[in-house]
DNA sequence: CAATCGTGGGA
DNA sequence: TTCCCAAGATT
């Protein structure tokens, strides 16, 4: 765990002998998926966007929606200015509306605080509504071209195999964006490179379950492969139920509302869910967090 | 810290 | 069919 053996630099010079890091980069090079957001010269605020997006929904999804989005609200102002119904409409069925929400207000800040201009400040980053510890440094990494640690669960996987010998990621950790800068290229520009590398390897190659470990350009020192492959043995993951819970009524609520083009009587809330208990509740909480608004006479929309 | 918050595709 | 899970954030 320490030091390279002499022996293994010697037998594969060009492999072996090559910092992680720059094989990731150069791996990257020739295997990434071309993404819309990736291109060169798209701008931190298009960046934004497609970072909250992805936030536990699949690329697939995310890129038609993005397109629209950067279409019609070109830049932070422009989705400032933007009523959340609109918004949530927009959002369509990415699931997790609030990120929509959260989405507009921080356009909103970013539009009264830092002049339009989304900042590449992590600590500012994260001051923004619905922009966490990743988001806030996968903005200012990929967005603003600033050498930062980025990790999501891509990430962690990547780490907890290639460096700790763990078949599944642990939970987040602090520790964590160490682990990630101790690999990163000395260089910035290849260092930015590599931040993305490692998410790609974990979305393409080190997936969860059953990686594809004979398309790995480092599994020759993976730390996971070289202890055997040894089993998760890690606490039980908890199992996400959906059939039945507040997730599925408020988005069966929600999805009525969305196609709705006038606000609509409790009444024709009705066949979203037979439950009327956990209608109501869910209602409820719509109305708390800011996805559905009560108008005077008693009906129901999404917010103007 | 653990629970909560959508949705749909694939193993 | 059932279960897993996909660039997390918030409370």
């Amino acid at each position: 765990m320490s030091t390279t053996p002499p022996d293994v630099a010697r037998q594969d010079p060009t492999a072996a002998g090559d910092a992680v890091g720059d094989v990731l980069v150069d791996w990257y090079a020739g295997a990434a998926r071309d993404l819309p957001w990736r291109a060169p010269g798209t701008d931190p605020w298009a960046v934004l966007v497609s970072e909250v997006m992805l936030q536990q929904t699949p690329v697939r999804r995310v890129e038609p929606v993005w397109r629209e989005w950067l279409a019609r609200w070109p830049a932070a102002a422009d989705l400032a200015s933007a009523s959340p119904a609109e918004v949530i409409r927009a959002w369509g069925k990415l699931g997790y509306p609030r990120r929509a929400l959260r989405l507009r207000e921080a356009a909103v800040a970013i539009t009264e605080r830092h002049g339009g201009v989304v900042p590449a400040d992590v600590a500012e980053l994260e001051a923004l509504p619905g922009i966490g510890t990743y988001t806030a440094r996968a903005v200012a990494c990929f967005g603003h071209g600033s050498r930062q640690p980025v990790v999501d669960t891509n990430v962690r996987r990547v780490v907890a195999r290639l460096v700790h010998g763990r078949a599944e990621a642990a939970p987040a950790r602090a520790s964590d964006l160490t682990d990630i800068a101790a690999l990163a290229p000395d260089d910035d520009a290849r260092a930015v490179r590599f931040s993305v590398a490692v998410m790609e390897l974990g979305a393409l190659v080190c997936v969860s379950g059953t990686p594809r470990c004979g398309a790995c350009p480092v599994s020759d020192r993976c730390a996971w492969r070289l202890a055997g492959a040894p089993a998760y043995d890690g606490p039980a993951r908890r199992v996400q139920k959906f059939a039945g819970t507040d997730r599925q009524v408020r988005g069966r609520l929600l999805d009525v509302l969305r196609a709705a083009s006038e606000p609509v009587e409790a009444d024709a809330l009705t066949p979203a869910w037979d439950d009327a208990v956990q209608r109501s509740r869910c209602l409820d909480s719509l109305l708390v967090d800011g996805l559905v608004e009560q108008t005077p006479d008693g009906r129901f929309c999404l917010p103007g």
